[in-house]
DNA sequence: GCATTTTTTGACCGATTGGACAAACGTTAG
DNA sequence: CTAACGTTTGTCCAATCGGTCAAAAAATGC
């Protein structure tokens, strides 16, 4: 194994690839891969495309780029879920910085739907690397939590799935959501909403039995 | 206000223009629209690009005649709710139905998704009026259980959400649930897996509190 | 069988796409 | 100042895109 090339890079360039990277994500997330031109993106980041084309090889480049930081980021709420403290609020703070992360970063959990949905051609490795081996050790402390009696006995990978579902829901179906509540309940307090229900449902669902 | 042509169709018409729709949507569900190419369709279809443009005006033409039919099918399991039941029961048998059409349809909902995930851009008004009136319409009766002690008090609008997402996501995000799952338990057994848990999440999440 | 209509095809078109390239322009160290 | 290096741009290209069209082929009605 090769390490990675230490690249020297200029103050201009780390500028400006940080800039094309900002662009980039507003333009994939709202059109996907395919969707969206190199063009698109050099427009939003003020320059042109030859120019955009000496900081990245190509588009692919951008968007593996991309995804590769945008994978830590998202996992971050994930990997804070630890033993230490009680595993009820554990699973609230979760579920709480997950939707958060839904409001705050709306364009990241559509670049990451995006490409889940295309059968995540250019992130499978990441999928059943990094994300995987994360699960696989969460759901550890998890069943721990069942064991002990914490918690209500029940399937803690379908439960992290859940908890994603439900939480990216509101970043992902966004103009679903609000067009269902309509003018007068879409407006910001929709995500205040979504947290009290999400908690009361986990919270009463994973009450452990008696 | 005009009513729609009659368009008499000839067999050839009704029969090529099904399985044209049939191979639409299984490249609109892979691809997305802008990432899918009437030439892939016509493919898939077993057919000339000029052939599949004689049946249908554009791209255009055959995603929204796709999108209006989806929509029905996709409603149907929430028009099914309504109030003649146990609330309990009718609650758990829609949240089955949904999964199951997860399992059954993964291409109709990743479509759906597909379209939403962009801004809707094509099926706005479809969603502002059939969906935005089915639901609340629904949550009418949800609410109706609500007061009547039959169900937790929640709100509804948020509990059809996170209905919506949780089973949604076995389809749309099926190659990450699969991947994270691992080969042993990734199989087909996921749904029921899945239908187990989110039984057990909805029934104690909705108890009405003594 | 024959005339009419429907279906299918190959060739073609203009627009857009991702990307290459060399020349021009800026910046900076000596 | 100037040579070396980093940055930007205009121009160009081949491939692909959605869609057209006229003519050939097949189906249909009588």
């Amino acid at each position: 194994m090769e390490a990675v090339k230490p690249k020297r890079r200029t103050r201009i360039q780390i500028e400006k690839r940080e800039l094309i990277l900002e662009a980039a994500l507003e333009v994939f997330s709202t059109h996907g891969f395919r969707g969206s031109t190199i063009d698109q993106i050099a427009e939003a980041a003020g320059m042109s495309k030859p120019n955009l084309l000496y900081y990245f090889r190509g588009k692919e480049d951008i968007h593996t780029t991309l995804m590769q930081r945008l994978l830590d980021t998202w996992l971050a709420p994930l990997r804070e879920l630890d033993d230490i403290g009680d595993p009820m609020t554990e699973l609230r703070s979760y579920i709480r910085r997950k939707l958060e992360m839904a409001r705050d970063y709306p364009r990241e959990s559509r670049l990451f739907a995006n490409e889940i949905l295309q059968g995540a051609p250019r992130i499978m490795p990441m999928i059943e690397g990094e994300l995987k081996t994360l699960v696989d050790e969460k759901t550890q402390i998890i069943r721990g939590w069942m064991r002990a009696g914490k918690i209500a006995r029940t399937d803690p990978y379908h439960l992290i799935f859940s908890i994603w579902a439900t939480t990216q829901h509101y970043a992902d179906f966004d103009v679903q959501v609000r067009a269902v509540l309509g003018p007068d309940r879409g407006g910001e307090g929709r995500f205040e909403d979504a947290a009290r229900f999400l908690e009361q449902l986990f919270m009463e669902g994973l009450k452990p039995k008696g």
